[in-house]
DNA sequence: CCAATACTGCTACAAATGTAGCATTTATGC
DNA sequence: GCATAAATGCTACATTTGTAGCAGTATTGG
């Protein structure tokens, strides 16, 4: 599943909040995407082509609510990242992830600190 | 600096030889990616309007060298992700890497070795 | 029941991207 | 010097993406 950069900005919308109407998902957008309510109809209208979201009519209000799951979502544009940008290997983009030309230091001690937490929470496998 | 899919494919060409010519670039894709001359022409110099990519003349022909370093590409590959698609916190992308979903063991072992040595290694910041 | 409001369906259009052809100019081997 | 091969410059066109208007239909408060 590929989504536009528009598309995932209506796709966290939905994620957030869902089942919602065009209307609805259109006042939740953050004030940098202030749409118009037809723009976000067509977007509505692709993600529902493209099988991302469900419509489902109520009176004559169509509500739309994800089909595919947001970490899903994730996981396909990190594998597209990686192939395209990291050769198609993780370690790659995990140790540009690591380089403090990267990471800023607050970024770096929150890596560092979520680290440490799944290294002793979760005995790895 | 954005770059789509396709030129994404020239600049990997380009950081692996360069400079190069049109020739040599279309010579050096994957199968996957066996394009028309015209085609990797096109691309060489839209990444030149770009500023992605530098030509020089030697004889009639154009050579193409990189402007733009990969790690630099690819950080703003990595940025460009995050804000779109993990709330602009790295935090969010590392977790999902983190997740039995994302890795497979060795990948995830990899990950936690790496982090280990970078832990003790480097006194972060 | 009707006017105001909301929602839908359809269309539109510019920019970016993927993909390539063709005519013209330039080099180059014989 | 000229035919051939190669490179360039320019144009083209379909698809995807961003962004939105408008006309018609359904809803609903009074």
């Amino acid at each position: 599943m590929k989504l536009s950069e528009a598309e995932w900005t209506i796709m966290q919308a939905l994620w957030k909040h869902s089942p919602a109407s065009v209307r609805e998902v259109m006042e939740s957008l953050p004030q940098s995407n202030r749409w118009a309510y037809s723009t976000v109809k067509t977007l509505l209208s692709r993600l529902s082509e493209k099988a991302a979201v469900e419509v489902s009519k109520r009176t004559n209000t169509s509500y739309f609510e994800p089909l595919i799951s947001q970490p899903q979502a994730q996981q396909s544009e990190i594998r597209n990242l990686v192939d395209r940008v990291f050769d198609g290997t993780v370690g790659g983009l995990v140790q540009h992830l690591l380089n403090k030309e990267t990471l800023n230091s607050k970024q770096q001690q929150a890596l560092t600190a979520l680290l440490e937490e799944e290294m002793k929470g979760d005995g790895h496998d």
